[in-house]
DNA sequence: ACCTATTGATAACC
DNA sequence: TGGTTATCAATAGGT
């Protein structure tokens, strides 16, 4: 019999028991994240997105784009400050739609994807699709490297003290 | 002696418990995000403001700002499309004559693409990617065939209208 | 900050 | 998807 409750923190290879460890740890961090809020009268937001890319989200204030608005407050008022800016956090997020380096092309394919049919399309622009998509797929497979061999823990201790 | 362990769930309101208290549940709340991103291959985001207005986040990605995006972009194309189908093609009123098939799988690339970035990418995303564009690329080729031997007189630099 | 009694969370199983 | 139990983890209260 396999022991109980001991875990190794390494990503979940099997699709099944991710899929169940994410919908029962993500009720606890839930459950923990309205509990610090209530007991200890702190704003909390919090986002998740699933590995299939299913959104869950709280907030303990009236919204989650309230909180963050008075994150981006916090941090550029910081910068302000004093200029030593310890985040290269970006910019502007409300803004939608601006990128950079590879997330082009994904603009790019989503532009041309609007509307579209393949099978509507003339040998030029399927020349184009084609060209765009193997962009897209060398992109894909070399981010894939990067994932599969940066494997490791990391420490998440980078909060000031309160 | 005092039961231990159990609380009842309102603020406290003795300030030096409710600090003490919440720089344990925080550290607790940190490390529970911190191990759903990891061992469920999910993006997290998480903003807390202590009651004394301080600021702790964490963010699986990048960073908070690029979570926030991506949820932004989220609820939004949430709202366009007013029923959850993927089907819902972009008004191909041209001629859609038989095939949904293949005018679906571009629905379906628009939407994946909306808001994303490779290199935020998580492995099971990028697996689900690298699907996705291999059939599109199979279908562009399957087209191409069509049209190189059935039409070999296309015009070249034309953008069809919409 | 450290310690321990207790409650709480959850991995494996069904 | 939801329920049970054995085990481990988090933490309340005290030092």
């Amino acid at each position: 019999m396999a022991k109980r409750g001991r875990v190794q923190l390494r990503r979940i290879e099997n699709k099944t028991s991710r899929q169940v460890r994410f919908s029962k740890r993500r009720s606890g961090l839930f459950k923990k994240a309205f509990e610090l809020a209530i007991l200890c009268d702190a704003e909390v937001a919090l986002l998740v997105f699933s590995a299939g890319g299913k959104l869950f989200e709280y907030s303990s204030s009236a919204s989650v784009g309230e909180t963050y608005s008075r994150y981006k407050q916090f941090t550029s008022a910081k910068k302000d400050a004093n200029s030593k800016s310890v985040n290269k956090d970006t910019d502007n997020t409300q803004n939608n739609s601006e990128d950079s380096s590879n997330s082009n092309i994904l603009s790019d394919i989503a532009q041309w994807c609007t509307g579209r049919n393949i099978d509507q399309m003339n040998a030029t622009e399927l020349d184009k699709w084609e060209a765009l998509l193997g962009k897209a797929l060398k992109q894909i497979d070399s981010r894939k490297t990067q994932v599969s061999t940066s494997d490791k823990a990391v420490d998440l201790n980078e909060e000031p003290k309160d």
